[in-house]
DNA sequence: CCTGTTATGCTGACGTGTCAACAACTATAT
DNA sequence: ATATAGTTGTTGACACGTCAGCATAACAGG
């Protein structure tokens, strides 16, 4: 017998139940999307590229909006690059810096991805819930990201 | 201007509030664990083995266990066997079965990292939710899993 | 100016997870 | 018994994400 204390089975119910409700909603998204041969990344790093316009946006812009780390970011930057999506230039302003284009391709396949994209997120999500449970869900949400990371994220 | 039904701010809310939330909650999970030297994976393969007794457990009863596919457990239960944590044999009784046994490098590992992750998940997970929150948790994981997938999963 | 600190981004190595294809065995129906 | 279908597990290729380490540039204080 273990000294420390175990989970109990109305325990282990919420944790499992979580673990596996996370896994498959995320892998029923990635599927969907993958239909449409963009990624859960791809399409998080498109939907503000295009919304930002002309201009482009700051790499580590894009990562904080994600709320990504750096290393996460100038890999998935660099496979968009190397299939076409999006383009990487210095930024004029700060030498250190990288300013993110999105190309043609990224805007056709954000265009081929979206609607089916939000219409899934609708569907297998949001209408699943009543309006209290998305309350509580932020809320929850709020509380736990607080406990994880007491300052803002590197 | 798009011709679909981009999300409401607040549909935005929740949707990004859940996207953070269960990553952050992972990658913290994880991070846990892997000062003990396992990964939740290894966990999840080690927790029911260990529980199992002498007599092992099939390849194929784990990955039900933990809703994975064969791949996937193919591939773990390989990395594992290799890290000297389980070992495999062929399964007497059916020919394409195959026993899996947790060694004593398992049970070492598991014992490393059992109480640390307990409190983890206690900490962080269930003490941030009221009785009531873990209830609608529960519920409506239970409701997303039925809208995915229809029949039991391969 | 010089120096230490912070910010920004890249890379290589590695563990993980998915997909499609395959192989081998068992179960079922005729 | 024989063909057909379902079950169980493996493999190789590839995308993804983390970590540690590196390089460069900007900043802040002496």
């Amino acid at each position: 017998m273990p000294e420390y204390r175990r989970l109990t089975r109305d325990e282990e119910e919420v944790w499992f139940a979580y673990i596996l409700f996370s896994r498959q909603l995320a892998a029923g998204m990635e599927r969907q999307l993958a239909g449409s041969g963009v990624s859960g990344a791809d399409y998080q790093m498109l939907a503000p590229l295009a919304a930002a316009g002309a201009g482009g946006m700051r790499a580590r812009d894009l990562g904080r909006s994600a709320g990504w780390d750096r290393s996460r970011l100038a890999h998935q930057l660099r496979r968009m690059e190397e299939r076409g999506l999006i383009s990487r230039e210095p930024a004029h302003d700060d030498a250190r810096g990288i300013l993110v284009h999105i190309k043609q391709a990224g805007r056709a396949a954000l265009r081929a991805a979206g609607p089916g994209h939000i219409e899934w997120v609708r569907e297998n999500f949001l209408e699943v819930m009543t309006p209290e449970e998305r309350r509580m869900l932020v809320e929850l949400s709020s509380r736990v990201m607080a406990k994880l990371e007491p300052d803002s994220p590197s």
